[in-house]
Formats: C-alpha cells, structure tokens, sequence
DNA sequence: GCGTGATCATTT
DNA sequence: AAATGATCACGC
C-alpha cells in the first residue's frame, strides 16, 4: 500500500494543506489506522500517520521524507492560540567525526533545507482523534534563520569536540538546542572526553527552541 | 545501538 | 507555566 507518492511540491503541498481543519480520526480512518488513546507509548504516532497519509517514504532512513523533492515533513504541536507547546527533534548529534566539520555541509542543515510543516492543534486535554490538524506550509530557512542555527550548531559542535558534550545543557543554544535522544537515561554511544580518550554517554539529539517554530508560524501564517 | 517518529514527566 | 532531561515504539 505505497500509492499516493507525491509528484512534486505543489501537489504535497496541496495534499498537506486539504488536511486543513480535519481532525486525526478523520485523518486516521482515511488512513486506515486505529487512534491511541493516548500517545504515552505512541509518541511518534501523529507524525507517522501524516508520513502515511501525504505519501512520505517510510521506514528510518537518514534521508529526507521526500527524497525525490528534498523536503522533510515535521509535524509541530500547537496550542488553540497557535503556539508550539514541543521543542521540534532535528537529527541525532555526531558525537565523533567532527574535527572539520561545518555548518554547510552538517547533517542537520541538510534536513532543515526544505521543511513541510503541519501544524496540529495538540493541547494534552483534547483527545487524540479530536485534535486538528492547522494549515501547512513549506519553509526554508531565510538568511538570518540560518544564521541563528549555524551559530548554536557552531557553538554545540565546539564543546563536542573540545569533550565537554557532558557540559552541554539544554540551556545552550538560542534556536538550537542539544538534549538526549535515546530509548532510557542508560543509553551509551563513544564520544571523546576533554584529553582525548574515548568514553561512553547518553547519545544527543538537536532540537529547536519552540520560540524558534513560533517565530515560523508567525511569519508564515501571520499568528500572533 | 542507531536513526526514524516525537511527547512525557519531572524540575525550575 | 515553561524548560530540561527522560522515555516509548519500530526496523534493522
């Protein structure tokens, strides 16, 4: 069941953006999936069943949701006065490999290129299949908004190789921030420590800053 | 364990 | 209330 590939960005952005005011169940049946009561142990449900429904890929491949228009597909938790009530997941963090590395050529920049973003109304007391899924829109990052990511992505990258990624907080970074990503707070991936030795931590991931997808919904949608 | 999809839940 | 740290599911 792999029809419904979108055939260019127009048609996934026309595709997004009849989602607009459907709620999940009704998205959900389209789909043919059940909905969660909740999304404890489903917490990627959302984002897979707008993945399902606008034809993305599937499966965990490093590669964009569409690989054939280069756009990712993020799916973004709102309040009903549309503010983004979840930092956003971008990519795991390299811990290694990062002597030379840059900003132009960083995994996560590459993911943030082009990004179909689909806002949906996810207050925790509204019951998943009566959440509604907010207008769509396809963003790249304006000059000044890659600017504010290649600086905290510079700053991160510096402490990560200088071994201090134990030092990073979520308080690093003013769009970008670095926070485990891994299945328990027992997770371990090498990294190398302060002298150069290697050592096992918890693995990282990128997140944005909800002020950061607030500021694209305001720019795009014109929200306040 | 890694990378995909994120939200939960405790701390500030 | 917001932010940070912890956690859940799935396919390799």
């Amino acid at each position: 069941m792999k029809i419904n590939i979108p055939a260019n960005e127009d048609d996934l952005l026309a595709r997004a953006q009849a989602l607009a005011g459907l709620n999940l169940a009704e998205i959900a049946e389209q789909a043919g999936v059940v909905v969660p009561k909740n999304l404890t142990r489903e917490k990627g449900w959302i984002g897979l069943l707008l993945e399902q429904v606008l034809g993305a890929s599937a499966g965990s491949k490093p590669e964009p949701d569409f690989p054939h228009l280069g756009i990712e597909l993020k799916s973004l938790p709102i309040s009903m006065q549309g503010k983004p009530l979840e930092t956003t997941f971008v990519c795991v963090a390299p811990l290694t490999g990062l002597v030379g590395a840059s900003w132009k050529t960083s995994h996560i920049r590459n993911k943030m290129a082009r990004v179909l973003w689909v806002p949906v109304i996810s207050e925790r007391h509204i019951p998943i299949g009566e959440r509604i899924v907010g207008t769509p829109f396809i963003w790249s990052p304006s000059p000044e908004e890659e600017q504010l990511l290649a600086l905290d992505w510079q700053e991160l990258t510096d402490m990560i190789v200088l071994g201090e990624v134990e030092n990073i907080s979520g308080k690093h970074g003013q769009v970008l921030q670095l926070r485990p990503k891994a299945a328990n707070s027992q997770a371990k991936t090498q990294a190398f420590n302060k002298h150069g030795q290697p050592f096992r931590t918890l693995p990282r991931g990128f997140y944005l800053k909800t002020s950061f997808t607030q500021m694209l919904l305001r720019n795009h949608l014109r929200i306040d």
